[in-house]
DNA sequence: ATTATATACGATAATTATAGTCGTATTTAT
DNA sequence: ATAAATACGACTATAATTATCGTATATAAT
């Protein structure tokens, strides 16, 4: 239960992996995917989000890849998780849906309380300390 | 992302109802189902699932049903959710699984503190806390 | 005793979400 | 030009969740 999704894996597997390269220095998707065993266009999709988010940065080209982003101690975990997934919450009823319940929910506020203290938890977390 | 399953929804949505009853009063399954429009089977084995885990009581028979548990207020929400579902965590590789990583994984130390972190602040929360 | 109503529970089907693949376009160093 | 990288939309496969079905058991009420 609250397993976090492989795309979140992976994102955390590549931050790693550029984390321990020498500064400036770039990577590839397939250098990543080759060196953990994971799939490389799926990887790939991952790391263009998080590109897009500027979580990293990207120089397209041959001898082109990824590098970590300068600002990725600014990052909190919330941010991260979010970026890459959607809003951080234990139920879609407070994002998107028409819930069926209608008046008849009577879990609102202790869904929001637990909602609260995960989204204080994960805030107060930045990427870079739970890498490191 | 980290949403709450149907199973845990249900059950908090049960435990309220039950909590909104007058003490020691029985409901059924079949009168939590109705009057929040969920179905009502598996409403049932979530129900004779807490009931087997001391979460609540359950009464055979007709006129039979549960109540909330005298000691509700001792379980903590990682219980909860760990009895519905089993280990809070955000990854398996920690409890099942031959992961493929074998040696590859640089994410242990990452995913560990995560886990703890979540792991601590659900521990500290009780059930009768959240649902109150 | 019989009936009606409740819990108990395993097996299975349906649905949904996640994970992974495919094909193609674009960028750019050599 | 070519090769190697990112970028991205569409699609398929797989897995997990959600829901249903069928049946057994308990027990209060008649």
């Amino acid at each position: 239960m609250l397993k976090l999704t492989r795309k979140v894996e992976y994102a955390l597997i590549a931050v790693r992996h550029m984390q321990a390269m020498e500064s400036g220095k770039l990577t590839s998707a397939k250098e990543i995917a080759l060196s953990h065993g994971i799939p490389q266009q799926l990887l790939a999709k991952t790391l263009q989000k998080m590109a897009k988010e500027n979580i990293i940065e990207a120089v397209q080209g041959p001898s082109g890849g990824y590098r970590i982003s300068s600002n990725s101690d600014k990052i909190s975990l919330k941010d991260f998780f979010e970026k890459l997934e959607g809003p951080l919450g234990m139920m879609d009823c407070y994002f998107d849906s028409e819930c069926i319940q209608l008046g008849a929910c009577n879990i609102r506020t202790p869904i929001q309380r637990i909602n609260d203290n995960m989204r204080n938890m994960f805030s107060k977390m930045t990427l870079r300390e739970a890498t490191q």
